[in-house]
DNA sequence: AATCATCCCTGATTGC
DNA sequence: TGCAATCAGGGATGAT
């Protein structure tokens, strides 16, 4: 699913293909995929617009379109956005495919939660869901102090407050889990009963972990791909996800599987404390 | 304000 | 082997 890493790594991969490009055409498949703005539908804000840059906020991919129009992409668990140099017939899945001046984007989603929304840039930041987010991980401004105050009022186990999008931007399932199993801390802790000196190391271990799986290109234990198609390689580097019931890489215990807010979490019960 | 349940979807996995 | 039930999961939404 694609975290913080893998919209990263989608988002350097597409920027390559479609920066200055103009949207040409629009074929919208599955047309809930997709919302405008007010009266204004998709088409009709995005048609014709040139691909200016591209951004990122926490799980949010930003395409910023001239005429001050902004498309927000999410991708959930299993959306994907794909760049082919070449026209080519859309799979089952594909929900909208751009046309370029060179070239197809397609957005597809085998489980129909994934979103493009248009919107007037200078809204994004104010009137869309990425108002509420928390801070960026690896932005330099983050700190451990910074971290801490926000789990400060947080009663929820750890695990539960590091998925909270408010607290803290673009850590899923995978990343949480990762980073609470490099900073040594169970997941079922209270977010609020950490030390001062526990945040720090989790504040290094999530920096970490979301800087690995980027230069990894970002994980890919399922359905995650590139705009190019091509998988990440941090899965091998994984110590924690996916492996309940497996040895501990580091002291060989077993790993044991819950379930915490809503999501299955792994964990090593001797080294997490 | 914080927390929790529900819903959206379909492919993969599990159960009988 | 085949079919049905269950599972997986991010975030919007509404209830508490």
């Amino acid at each position: 699913m694609p975290e913080l890493p893998e919209v990263e790594t989608i988002r350097r991969t597409l920027a390559v293909h479609i920066t200055d490009l103009r949207i040409k055409d629009i074929s919208l498949k599955w047309p809930s995929a997709v919302s405008g703005w007010r009266d204004k539908d998709f088409k009709e804000l995005v048609l014709g617009r040139q691909i200016l840059a591209l951004d990122r906020r926490g799980k949010y991919l930003l395409i910023h379109l001239d005429e001050e129009i902004t498309l927000i992409a999410h991708m959930r668990m299993t959306g994907r956005l794909n760049y082919y140099p070449e026209p080519k017939e859309p799979d089952k899945h594909t929900h909208v495919v751009l046309t370029l001046e060179r070239g197809e984007v397609h957005f597809s989603d085998v489980r129909k939660f994934g979103r493009i929304q248009a919107i007037p840039t200078s809204l994004c930041i104010q009137e869309s869901s990425l108002s509420k987010l928390g801070p960026e991980p690896l932005d330099p401004q983050f700190t451990a102090n910074m971290l801490r105050d926000r789990l400060a009022k947080k009663k929820v186990n750890i695990k539960g407050a590091l998925l909270d999008q408010h607290v803290l931007a673009g850590l899923g399932n995978i990343y949480a889990d990762e980073s609470l199993f490099r900073a040594g801390i169970s997941p079922q802790r209270p977010a609020n009963s950490l030390t001062d000196e526990e945040i720090k190391h989790l504040h290094r271990a999530i920096q970490a972990v979301l800087q690995a799986g980027i230069d990894a290109r970002g994980t890919s234990f399922r359905d995650y791909r590139d705009a190019n198609g091509e998988k990440g390689q941090f899965e091998q580097a994984l110590q924690v996800y996916g492996r309940g019931g497996h040895p501990c890489r580091i002291c060989g215990e077993t790993l044991e599987r819950l379930r915490l807010a809503g999501r299955t979490t792994v964990y090593c019960p001797k080294c997490q404390k």
